[in-house]
DNA sequence: AGATATTAAGACCCTATTGTCTTATAATAA
DNA sequence: TTATTATAAGACAATAGGGTCTTAATATCT
């Protein structure tokens, strides 16, 4: 269970915004990349591959090549990337997953499943990329020191 | 994706909220359940045959046999259900998904996400079998009357 | 005892997700 | 032009979730 997002997408998000960190002129190096951020190399390349072909990510080959974050990428939200890379029905599961529902013959949880799962949708279309990016960098210094804090 | 719970969860749940609606002498039959509530019959052999090893069902084999609920059960909360089905860390995922996570070293979406993990939570340990089932007639009817509101 | 009805158990299959590996292709630099 | 360095692409493997089917075991009824 990968609770919302799939992997996939966890790593996307994970990628763009630490692209959002770097000089927008210089391309980063797939495997800087997936070692930074704890992805597996290729299959960091599939998704990558994916997000240039939404005009997300820049790919430059050859020598001095590597990728780089589209301009507008960083007004991206969690949602539109989450659309993206999951799928358009990438929330339409539920807790308990009766056939035929809507709120005319609404399961015993529905109001309150639907009042949470609206919380879950305004908060990955609130996100946008530029907001988190700032807030990255203690993050990627953890994780190049790791086991520094056992306080 | 499942969205929270997986596919086995949601189909245990709707089985105990369901035999929580039946008398509690009379068993049901597997396959009656799996009828009714849109659930593939040998699958959720699976599911309550798991369940009964929890003791939160009892079956009873051979002619006029079939499954009931035990007493208790009335009281679990979907949290624990969920627990027994898909596991004890069936809430360990993210949203983004970095490794070596905690409060001290937080990535840019993890306080918000915390809060709505921690109102998961608290839902899903908020919703007990017995005040579910008592809400779930209208919503068996409609499974038996599919397109009959389309208002 | 024997026929019948029902769950128990396990082998098996399908699919999607996740991940690895190899080869092609493109760009740069010497 | 050639060597080098990068992504592109796609074949392939591993895993897990979801689902089917068959046979065994067990209870009841006649
Ligand atoms: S009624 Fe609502 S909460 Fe219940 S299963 Fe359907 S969509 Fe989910
Ligand atoms: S810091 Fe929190 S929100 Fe961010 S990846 Fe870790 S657990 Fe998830």
């Amino acid at each position: 269970m990968s609770l919302l997002l799939t992997k996939s997408c966890q790593y996307a998000i994970r990628a763009i915004m630490f692209l959002a960190t770097q000089p927008e002129n210089i391309p980063v190096l797939q495997r800087d990349i997936a070692e930074i951020l704890n992805i597996p190399n290729h299959f960091l390349g599939k998704i990558l591959q994916q997000l240039a072909k939404h005009d997300i990510v820049h790919s430059q080959r050859g020598k001095s090549g590597g990728f780089t974050l589209c301009h507008h990428a960083e007004e991206l939200t969690l949602y539109k990337i989450a659309e993206i890379v999951d799928g358009e029905k990438f929330l339409d599961g539920c807790v308990v997953g009766f056939p035929n529902c809507s709120d005319v013959n609404p399961c015993p949880v529905h109001k309150e499943w639907k009042q949470m799962k609206e919380m879950i949708i305004a908060f990955l279309q609130r996100k946008q990329i530029h907001q988190l990016s700032g807030k990255l960098e203690p993050k990627l210094e953890d994780l190049s020191n790791p086991g520094e804090h056992d306080a």
